[in-house]
DNA sequence: TTCAAAATTTAAAACGTTTTGAATTTTTAT
DNA sequence: ATAAAAATTCAAAACGTTTTAAATTTTGAA
């Protein structure tokens, strides 16, 4: 395994020489900054990266938790993020460090991570509003980013998109085709994106003077989507469209549509909102899915800059990016069915 | 944050006594070492971990690579495994550093991560018989444990079950049950247990005398179980047993003895493999049942605790642990059927 | 050719820890 | 009190790299 003494003796430069040569220093002159790097490339010379960090301070790691269920499972987009991270990760040669959260302490596998001083920062997943992780993080200096958001205002850097909008633009939508009985089907309140998406929903329906009594805060499988459906189906004023928190609930409700002997989308409208995860895809359905769409897998790479841009000392206030989900019409959302309705 | 050369300035000793009192050293005298560690823990002392990696060559973490399917999951045993492991290294202060396989060169994700030459070593999952990566990092003298054989005379450390055994004890009990059309539907032959499995189920049967005709191998679904035992229980000659790979196939074969109007276990006995995974459990079968049960967790701590002995020092051949399932006889096995069947 | 400025390279210190072998201190025996 | 042996501690080098500031070399002008 080479190393920088080598090829500093090879070529009767110094040690010091050799690593400016090869870390692009300005005032190496260029022809000695190309004997240097034909002879590291002989060599096979490469950096000892727990040297560089004994030096810098910085070890090429970053850390990331991920909560498991009590049935060894974890959420559905756990791989989805794993395998985008790890990817743009790679391309700035870091690592990501694993561990695991069973605890019911969600700072605590941090602060045992932090012991052992190794991890240069942390991607944050899944927030919850004011979420505990930030505020601790925030406190001992350590730089992380979120995916998402936790607060109206974050101080740090953040990716994520706009769940106030996503639910109130599906709102809107739904408005201008005639709908005025309009059902949320929402993820649980205590995760982030589920309360904005609610605040979202309740202020476009109470901006448009409609009824936010078809509400349903839920964890997020097919058969709650089916349940709460087909109960607010049952109902005399029962909603004329869906906004579903996924797609996942997106195929209870569809069924539940069909078990009250409803069309989709001439009786009842469906909009759902889209990650763009394999196994749930809305354009499987028949007739396909309007969704909101935002591809959790395009998250990966901006997560991955920005947060090694703020170890690299950009501000957190520079590092705060809010998109908009792709609004995309397609058949499952239609005219709201005023004749079927009244004669029920 | 302390380091040594604050504890030595503070009680007037040297560096290295500092890290002979901290580390063991016999030959510090006990007051001196009393007095260093009581400083340490006054001033909140760790040690810098970079730092002993530069001067010991070790880094305190071990990788690992999980291999993803296109429809973005992994094999159910990894969540389990990941909470297992991790746990396990993080009494030993050691780290796993998660990398993805996506490729189609299942050695090329390790030649990546040992690219950046900060792993101690490697734990292995889901071989295959002939497994590329042991060759690979045995060439390389990169240490690792193996979870599961994947030939029949390992020079690795190793941890498993015998799976050889786990299918011949399973034909055993039946055939004292007087069972004598015995079925396997095992996992898919490119996984190492599974071409042990096979290979002992057909020894046993051969040893017994019986046909061996009633073989599947397929991926683990409960759908192929269904489909694969409602086509053997339409044949002439029907099994009156089956042999599961897994709790999981176990459930569809229930369903297929159930839909073919057959009563389990007085018709047709069932025995499966049990991991002990949290999913399907086999007593919440209805009778339940009758498993080879070695639970995927128990392997975790001898695993982290091999490799970490390998790294210490302890010679491969000292690493070889093969441990036979437990049988677990419940209500899914009874003796073999023999009016009904004839009278089909 | 000489001098000054610019360009280039170097020596040394730093990072925090471990460990070899030497130096120092303590203990024991005479 | 002295010498030898044992116990304890220390100085220094090592690990591989980075970077400050000084030293050296090269270039251009007079």
């Amino acid at each position: 395994m080479a190393t920088l003494k080598d090829i500093s003796a090879e070529l009767g430069l110094s040690v010091a020489t050799v690593s400016r040569a090869l870390n692009g220093f300005p005032e190496v002159n260029i022809k000695t900054r190309n004997k240097v790097k034909e002879t590291a490339d002989r060599l096979g010379y490469r950096p000892n990266r727990i040297a560089q960090r004994l030096v810098t301070g910085r070890s090429g790691m970053v850390g990331m938790i991920v909560k498991i269920k009590p049935d060894m499972s974890a959420d559905q987009t756990f791989f989805e993020m794993l395998t985008g991270l790890t990817a743009a990760l790679a391309t700035h040669e870091t690592d990501l460090v694993l561990a695991v959260d069973q605890e019911a302490d969600p700072v605590l596998p941090y602060t045992k991570l932090l012991e052992r001083d190794v991890i240069d920062g942390f991607i944050l997943n899944a927030p919850v509003p004011n979420d505990p992780r930030v505020n601790y993080l925030q406190e001992r200096g350590i730089p992380f980013v979120l995916h998402g958001q936790d607060r109206r205002e974050p101080t740090y850097p953040n990716y994520g998109i706009d769940n106030l909008a996503v639910s109130a633009d599906a709102v809107r939508m739904l408005f201008n085709l005639g709908h005025r009985r309009i059902a949320l089907i929402n993820g649980e309140l205590h995760s982030a994106y589920a309360a904005d998406r609610l605040d979202g929903f309740r202020d476009a329906m109470t901006t448009l003077d409609l009824s936010t009594v078809n509400i349903r805060n839920d964890a997020v499988f097919e058969s709650h989507g089916y349940t709460h459906a087909l109960d607010m189906l049952a109902q005399p004023s029962a909603p004329t469209a869906f906004v579903c928190a996924t797609t996942v609930i997106a195929a209870g409700v569809v069924q539940a549509i069909k078990d009250r002997g409803f069309c989709m989308p001439q009786d009842v409208s469906v909009i759902a909102h889209d990650d763009a995860l394999p196994l749930t895809r809305a354009i499987n359905f028949d007739p396909a899915l309007t969704v909101t769409r935002a591809p959790l897998r395009d998250a990966c790479v901006p997560l991955a800059e920005m947060l090694l841009a703020h170890l690299n000392g950009t501000p957190a206030d520079k590092l705060q990016v809010k998109l908009n989900a792709e609004m995309i019409v397609r058949g499952s959302t239609g005219p709201t069915p005023e004749r079927k309705v009244d004669g029920t």
